[in-house]
DNA sequence: CCGATGACAGATTTCAATATCTGTCATTCA
DNA sequence: TGAATGACAGATATTGAAATCTGTCATCGG
């Protein structure tokens, strides 16, 4: 049957990507949505109180995706050194491919980013955790020099502020310099070189 | 003589950077400036060839400001390390209150920064030498691990990008954050903790 | 003679009328 | 009965005509 499916709030943060994705940020209407879902738009505000909160639901989406994608590299088994060179090797490359090379749509998920930064800072929070478990797994091993107590949070904060140029979609437009892999690499060394054993 | 000083790129530079702060990045017109000085703008293009060379120079007078306020800091006498700390708070704070607090003259800052990519990019290399300078001091001194060659000016551009969070404009949002001063304590222990010789 | 002028063409911006969208809710329909 | 609808008011966006701006250049005046 081509007919009803039920109207669910899944299906409709589904449509809303599509229309984010075909007219960006600026010209995806929630009338768009529910064109695409052959539904009035009355009912999509069954499911999201308004269109803000419909627009912060999808940036959700999208983030939770890196924060499942990383966690692997976070709980990987090997060194830890090891590990967190490849957990900010794969943050990195997830960013950059986030959009597949698509600038427009890198765009638009900048502009969802800039709109909902309570989300955003949930986000960061989630990565830094991953770090911080890194960083503590290390210090275990020996294999980075001891930190004490909260100490932990504050030095992933710093190594996640550290490689904030090649996270932070502001800097997205970066990530094509033909030297931006030598400068990540440096980046990553210096960092490595604090945190490991004397 | 209240009459005609006689009109040179100085002082057309002066009242185009008077109207961007009046006006913002959007309104400001070649038209403006040629009124607070008083003259046609047939004249203002005899000293810039076109709108955007004067915007242009503007942009880089105001970061010329930022390498000499620096200079002191980079040359001046001292431990190595001491003097990197000293510089690298001094660009933020630099950066920092470049607007004097006024979000509006941030964020006209920021556009001229975005327009002007060829000067962001020479002001850059300057920064970088900096360092690098700070570095190969420190290197002598004995307070920081030998680096070979090259390898001095990469590691200068990681001090410069890990501490990006900190200087670039695309980030001035954050600069008024509580805890802004802690993260950026823990990135330069990072630093430090790094380059210092074991 | 040489810097300054202002009229001009084409490009860009502004503004106000018009159309579309957001969010609500009384009504429908299964 | 509870999900879906569509008409509606106020807010926002689009559009095209009018105004302003950019960049040029023939002309002016000291």
């Amino acid at each position: 049957m081509a007919a009803t499916e039920t109207l669910t709030a899944e299906r409709i943060l589904e449509a809303t990507e599509e229309v984010l994705r075909r007219y960006g940020p600026a010209k995806a209407t929630v009338v768009d949505v529910a064109r695409v879902l052959g539904v009035s738009h009355g009912s999509v505000y069954r499911h999201f109180r308004t269109k803000a909160a419909l627009r912060e639901a999808v940036t959700e989406r999208w983030l939770e995706g890196t924060i499942t994608e990383l966690r692997p590299h976070a709980e990987g088994t090997g060194p830890a050194d090891e590990r967190l060179t490849g957990w900010l090797t794969a943050l990195f490359a997830l960013k950059r491919n986030k959009a597949g090379g698509d600038p427009e749509l890198m765009a638009t998920f900048q502009v969802l980013i800039g709109e909902n930064s309570a989300v955003v800072d949930r986000h960061v929070e989630h990565l830094v955790d991953q770090i911080a478990r890194i960083l503590a797994d290390g210090v275990r091993e020996g294999v980075f020099a001891a930190v004490e107590g909260e100490e932990v949070v504050t030095t992933a904060r710093a190594v996640f502020d550290a490689t904030d140029r090649f996270h932070d979609p502001a800097h997205a437009a970066d990530w094509s310099a033909p030297d931006i892999e030598t400068a990540f690499a440096a980046v990553v060394a210096l960092i490595l070189r604090s945190l490991r054993r004397a």
